[in-house]
DNA sequence: GTCTATAATAGGATAGAC
DNA sequence: GTCTATCCTATTATAGAC
């Protein structure tokens, strides 16, 4: 028995690249053979359900990531200005500056959003309800927070689009610029 | 010969619904050929360059909704609120209140987004630069009013991504109402 | 755990009848 | 202008060797 030249996990993070490129119709065996390195067969291996499975391994492994780098340091200790901008830290590396989709955004599309739309609606909530909590520590009120957190989360999938759209990532770093002043001041 | 069942304008109309909700490579023949009512060879003789000549067809048809749609009110007359409340008007109609995707913001993921950068890029600069043309006659300064008309962009493109996500139009909704005073106010 | 081989299906595209 | 029939390729998935 040949040992595994990737671990799970390093086979889902290329798999999310591939899917984040192509979504998720899109993204053929083919594609997610070329991009992990494995056979087809092997991703049948880690994957027996097939392309459905890879795609919700996917999704649980940027839950996970959200929970480190996201949700941790929205409920960590500091001000809510310190905390804000390690969460867009951690947005700005994922998104690669804007050059890379997201994969959230990828997944609203076509036959995968009946697919994965209780994953979908779950993860847009969670996130929008992470930053409502910062704002209302700055002393915001709840119906404002709520709607500038909607609001925040609404520019970064829309920059990500017209950055991507225009193949410049300029708006998007304008949105993650203004992010503190827009969502907390 | 058989008289045409559809005007090439009424296919290209079903071919758009199809690639809003599909993307370009979910968007198969059998879907496109189902969309339209057509069999396959049919379409080619509509299209005999295939799927892709059908999307040029769509992008557009789309261009041309957004000229009457959109460029015209806004070289219009009347004032900026006035007639960008008919811009509204009509991104409201044209994505049925947030339920339907929009189709460049379909076409920027996978190999679509090379295949049609020169629209994608000409196409959301073109919208940019006519809403900052609005905010201009305000009296907003150049450089602020290009920002507003991109940031109306990022959010709307967001917004449908959102709304999309939770299966809720309410984000596009207030992204809409929200426009006037975001862009002019 | 990875591979080659293979089957079955769906995809894009073309030819030709009517 | 539309259809049926067809071709070729790509795709998903499985079987079995090592």
């Amino acid at each position: 028995m040949p040992a595994p030249l990737l671990s799970r996990d390093a086979v889902v993070d290329r798999l999310l690249g591939a899917f984040r490129r192509y979504g998720y119709a899109a993204a053929s065996l083919g594609e997610l053979s070329k991009a992990t390195g494995l056979g087809r067969s092997s991703l049948y291996h880690y994957f027996p359900g097939g392309k459905e499975e890879m795609a919700r391994a996917v999704f649980d492994r940027v839950d996970q990531w959200a929970q480190e780098a996201v949700f941790a340091p929205i409920r960590g200790t500091g001000t809510p200005e310190r905390r804000l901008s390690q969460v867009i830290a951690a947005l700005d590396t994922y998104y690669a500056g804007g050059a890379e989709a997201c994969l959230l955004g990828n997944l609203v599309v076509g036959d995968a959003r009946t697919l994965f739309q209780d994953k979908l609606s779950a993860a847009f909530h969670q996130l929008m309800d992470g930053l409502a909590q910062l704002a209302r520590e700055k002393g915001i009120p709840e119906r404002d927070a709520q709607q500038r957190a909607e609001d925040a989360v609404v520019r970064i999938q829309g920059a990500l689009i017209v950055s991507r759209g225009i193949s410049d990532p300029a708006p998007f770093r304008r949105v993650l610029k203004r992010l503190p002043q827009n969502l907390l001041g």
